[in-house]
DNA sequence: TCAAAATGGAAAGTACGCTTGACATTGCTT
DNA sequence: AAGCAATGTCAAGCGTACTTTCCATTTTGA
């Protein structure tokens, strides 16, 4: 699972530690992310996409073969 | 989280079953998402919205208010 | 240039997603 | 009513998502 996180928050011009706050997970978890050490729950993915106002899918980038 | 699996599952007149297998998941894992034992990996949510042809917020519910 | 701000990332602990295995219940079909 | 198919559900175990704490590195701005 590619993500688009940094790319969009960059665009948004907000830090790490503000969406951190925004969503209610550590910076570290955003972080985490970013950097693709894991992937988010659901419940994570869903706040995230409904706080860029986007969708999973245009934020989280699933490749087909991702674990088969 | 709510979800439309079980609806959906049987529109299309498949098994719990089958649909593990073709997800390379457990059937106590459809059975469990079905009866809201739990959550599903954002993983499995895109393999499942992938089978169905389907995006994952047509399939998972997320409430704005899930966990305060 | 130098300090503060922002980010990277390790370690240890908790919670949950998913597994296998086993057994109970429900729903056909005859 | 009986028997099999489909589903429900529990328990124990494993991996990972997320936390807090801590320290190192990079970036920014006066």
């Amino acid at each position: 699972m590619n993500n688009r996180l940094e790319e969009i928050r960059k665009q948004r011009g907000i830090k790490q530690e503000e969406l951190a706050t925004a969503l209610e997970v550590s910076r570290q978890t955003i972080g985490s992310l970013e950097n693709g050490r894991y992937n988010p729950s659901i419940l994570l993915a869903f706040k995230i996409a409904r706080f860029f106002g986007m969708s999973i899918e245009e934020i989280f980038i699933y490749e087909e073969d991702e674990n088969a």
